[in-house]
DNA sequence: GCTTGCTTCTGTAGTGACTACAGGATGCAT
DNA sequence: ATGCATCCTGTAGTCACTACAGAAGCAAGC
């Protein structure tokens, strides 16, 4: 039986996440021992990291939730996995290239940003529309 | 005198969100009319964009607040947006590191799953830490 | 068996930056 | 006079945590 503390070390999610993710209902609720702490199993432990990695790769508590029931249902999940997937690669696809657009505007308002002048050529760039 | 429809139009910024602004004290209490409404000028409207501006290039409220105290500021001003704008860049540019790598896992994710079969290497690989 | 210090418990409130109502008043065109 | 768009205040919800407060349990050393 495993404590909140070691299940935390060993799954990467922190101890009141671990309690939040059981008050949402998003993990199940852990047994308890006679004096009312919570005790893991290695599967619930499993559960944690897979849920850490699902979020650690940017999809929603949804998605990740979505997923982890498909890891134990039927023979059809593999489509609905590609489909939350694919979608959520192009959606991180999508804000790359924004990111990227907005990396460039930094540099160039950063390096118009000539030091010790007594108007801001950088300030002026976020004046203009 | 601009409503608040129409200023929300001019700057981007949706009406319930310059209520925030307002709320939050973001932005100065706009004036209002005999009816109690939202009286806005073209300053105001400019100071909208400005935070606007601020906020697509992906700086917290908190910088674009500061940035814009600095529009109206003395001197030293540069070095400050300077400071800012590199620090911000940064961020990005770990954010954009991030989300590389993120896209990488995803793709290879999303190419593994091969349909039909009726087991998921997608799902086997959000298993495995 | 007592103290010390770490871990855990429940419950509540806060974060950032909005967004979404509900329920009512106002403004304007027909 | 009627209808519809716009606006008002105030409150609550979103997402995914994070941060307490105050109390109780546990393990080790003295």
């Amino acid at each position: 039986m495993i404590a909140i503390g070691e299940a935390s070390r060993l799954s990467g999610v922190s101890i009141e996440t671990i309690r939040y993710y059981e008050r949402e209902g998003i993990i199940s609720k852990a047994v308890r021992t006679a004096s009312g702490r919570r005790a893991y199993s290695d599967t619930e432990i499993s559960e944690l990291r897979f849920i850490k990695r699902c979020r650690d790769l940017g999809f929603s508590i949804q998605d990740a939730v979505a997923l982890r029931n498909l890891a134990d249902a039927p023979s059809d999940a593999c489509e609905t996995v590609e489909r939350l997937g694919s979608k959520h690669l192009s959606d991180v696809q999508a804000k790359l290239a924004e990111l990227r657009k907005l990396e460039k505007a930094l540099v160039e308002l950063v390096a118009n940003c000539a030091k010790g002048q007594s108007d801001c050529p950088m300030l002026d760039a976020l004046k203009a529309r």
